[in-house]
DNA sequence: TCTAAATGTTCTAGCTGCTAGAGGTTCAAG
DNA sequence: CTTGAACCTCTAGCAGCTAGAACATTTAGA
């Protein structure tokens, strides 16, 4: 049986992060010692690794908690951890295309400034004046 | 003079954002009608664009006040405006790298899986082991 | 001039996914 | 038996907003 720490150490994730797992229900309230501390069995390791590789891969934790609960159903149909997995993979593609326009925009902005002082600066020039701008940029909500 | 609605109308921004900007000093305390509502003028107009643009341009919030403050002085040197730019542009290419790994691994796992049921979905496979995965993706803190 | 609807006001709390700190307890080694 | 590391709970904070309650003001039409 593994303390906190010990969990924590082999899944690379913060004791602070378990206990909030366990806190949304993501992850069971585990056995207590006698003295009330946490002890985890082999289960809580393999359902955390899970959790954190998800998490790697950039899935919310919502769409974390339904991929365990398919996980625990092995006779369930693949396909909605398929379909979680798509949608995922587009937001990851649209992330993708956001901040290809944000990179060109700012390339263009810093290759063209000149070095002189602010009040020709093309970067302040720029940000001050969105018609300048040539691709259709927009981090808010990326 | 402008309302604070109609301030949001034109910059794109909701009022409560607004609001919440000038609780944290990014936009200045704005002047008052007798009844105690905000009115605003162009100079306004034209901070709440450039702030909502750069944001656009995913900038953080302390780099805004940072090229605001810039802005403001036009005598000073452009060098801080370009570094600020060019540290946005280091992060904005650093989460496509990310994003590109994620991608490779999620297509993958996409393309790999059969359609049964649950209890052999690739999918979920790769999620429980992290050693299946050929590229070092990691979006947490992404 | 009156009234009603739209818009404004402040204040508080919530979102995601943790992270840090205070102040106290338990465990394991020596 | 003592010591120090690791544990416990609880609260608050981070970015960058967003939403709602409960009330006030403004503006246009009748």
């Amino acid at each position: 049986m593994l303390t906190i720490g010990s969990l924590g150490k082999k899944t690379g994730t913060k004791v602070q992060t378990i206990r909030y797992y366990e806190q949304i229900g993501l992850m069971p309230e585990p056995g207590r010692t006698e003295g009330g501390q946490r002890r985890y069995g082999d289960t809580q390791v393999d359902r955390l690794s899970f959790i954190r590789h998800s998490r790697q891969l950039g899935f919310p934790l919502e769409a974390i908690r339904e991929l365990l609960d398919l996980s625990d159903n092995p006779d369930r149909s693949c396909h909605e951890a398929d379909s979680i997995a798509r949608r995922q993979l587009k937001q990851v593609e649209l992330r993708m295309d956001r901040l290809k326009a944000l990179r060109t925009e700012l390339k263009r902005m810093i290759h063209e400034c000149s070095g002189g002082n602010t009040a020709d600066c093309k970067v302040l020039e720029v940000l001050r004046d969105h018609s300048e701008c040539l691709t259709d940029h927009n981090a808010i909500g990326a």
